[in-house]
DNA sequence: GTCAAACTACGAGAGTCGTCGTAATATGAC
DNA sequence: GTCATATTACGACGACTCTCGTAGTTTGAC
């Protein structure tokens, strides 16, 4: 009943290396979708930063590098931001050269979550409507 | 365009005391509907408690008072969690007797974020019956 | 008035969080 | 090999959070 995303991991611990993954040398750790928590994926999208990458991933149609999210905080504070949704499962992240490429977990989400990351996003998006004046 | 709650505030400030409530005599602050913000209500949502609280408050049909609904902390950190909530905007709390009576703001939290809350106890009640191995 | 019940205010402690800068690492191009 | 780019690790700082206990307030019943 483990939902796969492509090129996102679904075993415990990190990504194992069995495929042949273009430049890889450097897994990083996922939760399983199973491990993912509502609590911890709450926390994650509770913070502006971390909101604002999610909603630029989930506009975007391929993945993402981390330096292509532009934040108004340090390089360091964003490493921090993307670690943070990474382990509580909102996004998967794999290295693709010197970049770091990330993308929504959307579909494990949805196993776990039916709807929520939706209402989240369009939330977002009334809310930043109504604040701009609509 | 401000959803008005029975018995919830709707002005900026504090509750007015211009009905007859019975036996009112002290009011609390709540942030009016438009001052309500996404990222403050998902971290309210994202502690474990408070998320008990907020589903205990969904599935009662009436007010509920603080200490009906029990927490495995003390008085003081249970009135703690109450006060986020309601600083949040998530619940209105009215003072009657020596109980304060509690409940969720759902009309004017799915006036501004259609479907979240609904999202989010359909998740909590999931998580719930998965961890607990179906 | 006295008394108990419900809740709050206050201060404190341990822990976590968001932020930063600097030093270090991995990669790809040269 | 050198070099630039992208990202991380580390330690630090202030701020916030969750927790508690104690003392206090408000209310309703007596």
């Amino acid at each position: 009943m483990t939902f796969m995303t492509p090129s996102a991991p679904s075993s415990s611990t990190a990504t194992r290396p069995d495929s042949d993954a273009p430049a890889a040398g450097r897994y990083l750790e996922h939760p399983a979708t199973e491990d993912i928590r509502l609590e911890e994926v709450l926390h994650a999208l509770a913070d502006p930063m971390r909101l604002t990458v999610v909603r630029e991933l989930a506009a975007a149609s391929a993945e993402v590098a981390c330096s292509e999210v532009p934040l108004p905080v340090s390089k360091s504070t964003t490493t921090h931001h993307f670690r943070v949704l990474r382990e509580a499962g909102v996004i998967c992240q794999v290295y693709r050269g010197t970049s770091k490429m990330n993308g929504l977990r959307r579909a494990d989400l949805d196993a776990l979550f039916p709807g929520l990351l939706e209402r989240v996003l369009a939330a977002a998006a009334a809310q930043e409507d109504r604040l701009a004046g609509k």
